[in-house]
DNA sequence: TGTCAGCATAAGCGTTACTTAACCAATGAT
DNA sequence: ATCATTGGTTAAGTAACGCTTATGCTGACA
């Protein structure tokens, strides 16, 4: 490669002006310097870029192709620099936000709903996934921050390199319709009755279910009937209020059909299980005002 | 704009790395001078571009989005200097000629085919026009050479920057099918009878006609009838042939046709009217390999 | 013909980028 | 645990090299 990028610059200056002084005086340097600059590039180059014509420089077609490569690039430099000015004086640009499908579906795009009403200069790149995934690529800096279901204390043993912190806690039920619940349960809560059940999950390791049942009962029932399986929320809502099983809910979400009796929660006698969101940051990362502003609301 | 384009090449370096250490090492110089080059570039631009994560620089999204404006520019360059190599190593590149039409359609057209049957790795761009307009073109570096019918001696007065050498002459004739020659001239060639005749002409201006007059006859003949203009001398050619009227070709073009009778020639026993062309080129440019080459023909 | 503007070159200086060295932090091997 | 290793930062001194000043040259223009 060239071994000197600003000799290009100076190159790109006389170009436009067909001058060394014109160039010098732009740049506020002496004459001189334009000149040796330019002399040092041909001879770096092993290839003359201007004719010296009395008081002109006439550029060669050499020198024509070279600026028709740096041209380009000094128009968007000068833009994509504009563009990082313009990010720092207020809350505008790409915000690159990871989550878990099932908060990241639900409760992030209202967040960004609310957020874009205020501030609609600022766009967003929502990756869904699981954690395990979304931290390698924090880690890699796709990704401004994430939110995961890992906690300050125990999991983030070994990620030194992240900020954790709360951000949310939400009581998760295992529920069915209240049909289900009379035809399948019908009082008698032993976890023999339950394991025989329909189960719906959001992912095929039944990782929401098995986190249920740890919770509840300090031990794992591998085997359950999985009759659905399906990364929404709302569609797992649907099939509770179908009929078609059991299946892992935020409490809110069925707060009114539990008052009115159309759907029944599994209740053990102790308290439910949460889901404790965290937002996770790369330590020593600043924040532009875009995500600073997103992330007063936490 | 920025002051300093080569903190952006240690940028780019860092950048594909992930690391300023093994940036460091692409480049043969010491990691701490990569650091503070990183450093002098972030403060520069008010802007984080690396998380520092030990053994790890992760990139921030201004950083993303400077790479994505740097790279592109740094692939393009790269290409461009290799075509600047390649283009010293042998004939290949762009030619960028001017000349006269009747001369750039007819003998230069002819020539250009034969020299890219030996070099077909050149291209060439032509530009048809008047001298007064080609020389400053040529003057601009918009051509690398032009032919012109312009002469070491007169007429090259006011033009130091360029040098001119004669390539080519050839004898321009008036001339006429045998049959119009002798229904209108019929062995008397006064100029009045002459000048009452149908002609054809290249231009609107009729310059090919006031020559051969101003040379024959030392005398401007004004308003003759151009009854056919064509940029073409292949057109004026069989205009002449199928009786049009009178029209000035290169006499070489007709030989088999004055010699068999069937055109006409209209002497006037002075030496016949010479078509100069000279090859003009800028003073003190140097010539590529490809120009060199086409140039040993001349 | 003199004056002016622009480019090239030489020499010396001054800025600054680079090196060296010391320090810290995290990782992984013993 | 502990230590060696690797990578990044910072400070200070040095050496390189880009810039300035000065001079000479050439062509344009009045």
């Amino acid at each position: 490669m060239l071994t000197d990028f600003n000799r290009l610059k100076v190159f790109y200056t006389i170009y436009r002006h067909k001058s060394a002084a014109a160039a010098a005086r732009e740049m506020y340097i002496s004459q001189s310097a334009v000149s040796q600059s330019l002399g040092k590039l041909e001879r770096e180059l092993k290839t003359q870029l201007f004719v010296r014509l009395h008081k002109k420089l006439v550029p060669t077609s050499a020198a024509g192709r070279l600026y028709e490569i740096i041209e380009p690039f000094v128009r968007n430099l000068e833009g994509g620099l504009a563009w990082l000015e313009a990010e720092k004086s207020g809350p505008r640009g790409v915000l690159r936000i990871g989550a878990p499908v099932e908060f990241g579906s639900r409760n992030l795009v209202e967040l960004v709903a609310a957020f874009r009403k205020k501030h609609p200069a600022v766009f967003f790149e929502v990756a869904l996934g699981h954690p395990d995934m979304l931290l390698p690529r924090l880690a890699a800096g796709e990704l401004d921050f994430i939110f995961a279901d890992i906690f300050p204390g125990r999991g983030a043993r070994n990620l030194p390199p992240f900020t954790v912190s709360p951000v949310l806690k939400e009581k998760l039920v295992l529920a069915c319709s209240a049909g289900y619940y009379s035809a399948r349960l019908g009082g008698k809560l032993t976890p023999a009755a339950l394991a025989g059940c329909e189960f719906l999950d959001y992912s095929q390791g039944q990782t929401a279910l098995l986190n249920w049942f740890r919770h509840h009962y300090d031990k794992s029932f591998p085997g359950l009937k999985a009759v659905l399986t399906v990364e929404s929320v709302q569609a797992i809502l649907n099939a509770i209020k179908g009929g078609l099983g059991l299946g892992i809910v935020p409490e809110y979400l069925v707060e009114a059909e539990l008052k009115a009796g159309s759907v029944k929660a599994v209740r053990t006698g102790r308290p439910e299980l949460l889901n404790r969101i965290s937002l996770v940051r790369l330590k020593g990362k600043a924040a532009a005002p875009a995500e600073k502003a997103f992330l007063e609301n936490f």
